[in-house]
DNA sequence: GTATTTCTTTCTGTATACAGGTTTGCATAT
DNA sequence: ATATGCAAACCTGTATACAGAAAGAAATAC
């Protein structure tokens, strides 16, 4: 058996989830959202086991399972949670990647990094998580990178409000924590980096309450399926 | 319903698989163990698949679910790890926490933190956890707390390892680290915390090759319950 | 004696059934 | 009109049943 249908509901659920397609609070209702799914209840609701355990459900004794909210608070703390474990893992990186990977890491910065002319705000955002994840992964550290990860699927919502909100600078950015990384100057990569990340609380505040909105008006699929323009610098 | 199957098997199988009193590598016979706990394998896999979400068991397709591995590589990794969310804690928590907050950890500190004499390995184990927790409590970020305690379940059987097998010279760093903190010394603080978790991966490669003889002798639950003697400091 | 194949047994993967609790809607009373 | 109590519907929590796959054993061929 190559892919058990546990997995396979673990993954579209997730998906649901990470798009809020599923609204926060919202009751699951096993037996129509596994008939939906085209499953029985016992697989349904081991998937939803492992995703109560990765945050994305949580679960209630005697009323079943319940999508995750959308907190500013939780959403904060998960961006400086991925401040922590990003600058961190560039410090490492500098310290351990070979020239090797830190070449094959520009290259493909290079290749598929900084246009994002045409992509959907997805794509784009998948883009830029690769980048931070390829940094990561110089560090050598799998369990970081795991954890990393992880974070990055739950905070993936607010980051396609930012990229479909904002002109993106990050770019620029991109390639001075590369430069910074390539030089091997640990301070100055993860100095860099930490700005990168850093997002004034406000700011996060104002995305939750545009991603509340854009759940509650558009159904949030439309959001992640928008293209970017070519204004973006 | 106050506590369900579930949650109750999850408990259960974590004590289990945290001590290894499952050993690293078996495979689970769903029926057998459901029959041992007193159910049936509806709920024991989905207290399973929780498991596997937070790594302490693996789930193989067509073979059903084993208990983690415990491999070096994985356990420097997560200590590591530990390193980076704790020394970022004590450094918010340097920032963050009130003067009654710090008051109130260092008045815990004295009077459970220190003596150790008498107390099972399991016990000596958990005022220890419970005092970094603590601090990293007062950085005021709940997932780098969240985190921080499943990285501490995963390596605890180490931990067992090295409180067991070492004498203890940690009290006194604890009170360093307590000092540097309630002066708001961050970097001090950071830079004490991070030597005393650090340990050179030989040292962990020690541990963990102590861990498999323990496991395999002991069959590992007799570790957690030793009383640590008059000798350590 | 070793390797290979087949057959048997066992265990997993999933559906379904059923009991008990929870929610909801309605009716009644204040 | 709002609150309270009752009843019906629904849904969750768990056991069990069954099909199909994997592991193991036995037998045969080399």
């Amino acid at each position: 058996m190559s892919e058990t249908r546990v997995d396979d509901l673990f993954r579209r659920l997730k998906a649901k989830a990470v798009s809020f397609e599923l609204r926060p609070g919202d009751r699951i209702n096993e037996g129509a959202l596994a008939a939906e799914l085209g499953a029985s209840r016992t697989p349904l609701r081991e998937a939803l086991n492992r995703l109560v355990a990765e945050r994305f459900f949580e679960f209630r004794p005697g009323q079943g399972f319940y999508c995750r909210g959308l907190e500013a608070r939780e959403i904060f703390d998960l961006f400086e949670l991925r401040k922590v474990l990003e600058t961190a893992a560039v410090r490492a990186a500098c310290e351990r990647a070979s020239d090797a990977e830190l070449k094959a890491l520009k290259t493909r910065l290079n290749t598929e990094g900084l246009e994002t002319k045409g992509l959907s705000v997805a794509e784009a955002c998948a883009r830029d998580e690769a980048f931070h994840v390829g940094i990561a992964e110089l560090g050598g550290n799998a369990e970081l990178v795991a954890q990393l990860r992880l974070i990055n699927e739950r905070i993936r919502f607010i980051r396609w409000i930012e990229m479909a909100a904002r002109v993106k600078q990050s770019k620029k950015q991109h390639v001075a924590i590369m430069e910074a990384l390539a030089a091997r100057n640990a301070n100055k990569a993860a100095r860099l980096l930490g700005e990168h990340i850093e997002k004034r609380m406000d700011q996060i505040l104002d995305s939750v309450r545009a991603g509340i909105a854009s759940i509650y008006v558009d159904g949030g699929e439309v959001l992640q399926d928008r293209v970017l323009g070519e204004v973006e610098a």
